[in-house]
DNA sequence: TTTCAGCCTTGCCATGGTGTCAAGGTCAAG
DNA sequence: CTTGACCTTGACACCATGGCAAGGCTGAAA
């Protein structure tokens, strides 16, 4: 299989695949003679793993971890829910976080008339300390 | 004043404030003989202006508009009330996403034993479709 | 068989916000 | 004058992703 299909089967584009490659997330795959990569059932589910964990928010190194709990069959389904719910918990807090620069804006927005003139409290603020 | 002084008041690392000058969103500051960056009291608001606003979660455009406005004496406070709004909007999208990444894992981790066995309903998961 | 579109290759640049490191010059206090 | 703290430029790194360019390969149609 060509890096396109695999591409277009995992939802991963080209670019991502070489990338991963190149840091070693996925094997270097076979060459044709023509020096095409040449992907196998194993690489494309690989892939599908990798796109997975990072559409839940794992970082690089995470996916890496849970990759090596992946192939071990001696694992402990307590590491994986350690490792889940602790980027949960940072997900939260990152949440949190963008939230609140949310409020911020809201409750200043709210106090801006809005018009033509250029006294403006969200400009004040922003201008100002704190 | 130099950088590091100006650092220090406003918050911002000497190494940020180099940057802010190469990407021109604050001026090239006078130097000494010496060629040490010398700050006078309009470079610490402008730096201020741009802590602030980074801090609300704006981005480096964003920014370099708001400072347009800032010194526009005909700015209309509804364009600044139409950024502050956007932005709001934006930041809650990006914390719904995480916050549905989230709510996905704290299920998943749910339905985890989280003992020594390897079954895991959280690793099916990532490794499966879906 | 030739041709041609479309795929593949490598390699580099860019984003954003920040850290760090190196090698060298400068400043201020003792 | 020494010394330690600060400043200078430049470069590399992270992370995920996009794009571009120049060139090679494939497969199908003419």
């Amino acid at each position: 299989m060509k890096i396109g299909e695999v591409s277009a089967r995992v939802g991963v584009s080209a670019r991502m695949i070489r990338h991963y490659e190149e840091i070693g997330l996925v094997p270097k795959p076979l060459r044709r003679e023509s020096g095409y990569r040449d992907y196998g059932q194993a690489d494309v589910q690989r892939l599908i793993f990798i796109a997975n964990a990072r559409d839940l928010g794992f970082s690089i190194d995470e996916i890496a971890a849970l990759l090596d709990l992946w192939s071990n069959e001696h694992r402990s389904s307590a590491d994986v829910k350690a490792m889940a719910l602790a980027r949960a918990d940072e997900l939260g807090r990152k949440a949190e976080s963008l939230q609140q620069m949310r409020r911020e804006l809201l409750t200043l927005a709210d106090c801006c008339h809005g018009d033509d003139r250029p006294e403006c409290p969200i400009m004040d603020r922003i201008a100002g300390r704190g």
